[in-house]
DNA sequence: CCAGGGATGGACT
DNA sequence: GTCCATCCCTGGT
């Protein structure tokens, strides 16, 4: 065989893509009633969009859980259902997308089963994958910090809107992928959630999980 | 119909 | 650290 068969041969078996190497986290997943739990199990994985073909994406470092019909500062506190948080009485394994002050785009994992509406806000990722369109996306220059490090930032910058609420996390355009390295309990901190002063003791709650030293969280 | 408020970010001191 | 733009969603007339 000559070389140039051999070279040939050689770049049809690469991957095509990154996420070839993780396996998709299975539906299974995003079932449990434990949204605490996997709020923090969330920490370390990959989330990748994938838009006119072009692939963005990052390790989500910075999470927070919403648990639901008796938390105050869930969406669906009460069972309150109405046509923006739709999606948190849906089925887990989806995103929930609303609009926050009228101008940013805040991206939710839907857990838990139909009728029982839990949610955990990604708050922050590390940009890995495609970061060159993110820093488009967000009419930067250069790399900084500013780029993923907040819940409306890293939609803007993944490209995510409106339009991929109630998607499916395992579709080809949105998918979280499984990442081998596993956190160890003492690299995640815990602190109460951000930005919910109106939601009384809840308020208090420590959950808002992030990884332990990690520069892409939020401030 | 309309007022009030929000799971924020960016500009500025 | 402070300040405030911004506009959809919601609930109440």
């Amino acid at each position: 065989m000559s070389l140039l068969w051999k070279i040939l041969l050689f770049i049809m078996c690469m991957p095509k893509s990154n996420n070839n190497k993780f396996q998709k986290i299975p539906l299974s997943f995003y079932l449990s009633d434990d949204v605490l739990t996997l709020s923090k199990q969330l920490l370390g994985q990959l989330l990748i969009t994938n838009i006119n073909g072009i692939q963005t994406g990052g390790i989500i470092v910075e999470t927070e859980a919403y648990a639901g019909i008796n938390d105050r500062a869930s969406h669906s506190y009460n069972n309150k259902k109405t046509k923006r948080n739709k999606a948190m009485f849906e089925r887990g394994g989806i995103a929930y997308i609303y609009l926050c002050y009228g101008i940013h785009h805040l991206f939710n994992i839907v857990t838990n089963d139909e009728n029982n509406p839990q949610a955990v806000l990604v708050r922050a990722i590390e940009p890995t994958i495609g970061t060159s369109e993110m820093l488009n996306r967000r009419n930067m220059n250069n790399l900084s910090y500013h780029l993923t490090s907040g819940p409306g930032k890293l939609t803007q910058a993944l490209g995510l809107s409106l339009d991929f609420n109630q998607t499916s996390l395992q579709s080809d355009s949105l998918c979280i992928y499984k990442m081998t390295k596993t956190l160890s309990k003492n690299s995640i901190i815990e602190s109460p959630r951000v930005g919910i002063d109106y939601a009384g003791h809840d308020a208090l709650k420590p959950w808002r999980f992030r990884i332990k030293d990690n520069p892409w969280c939020s401030k």
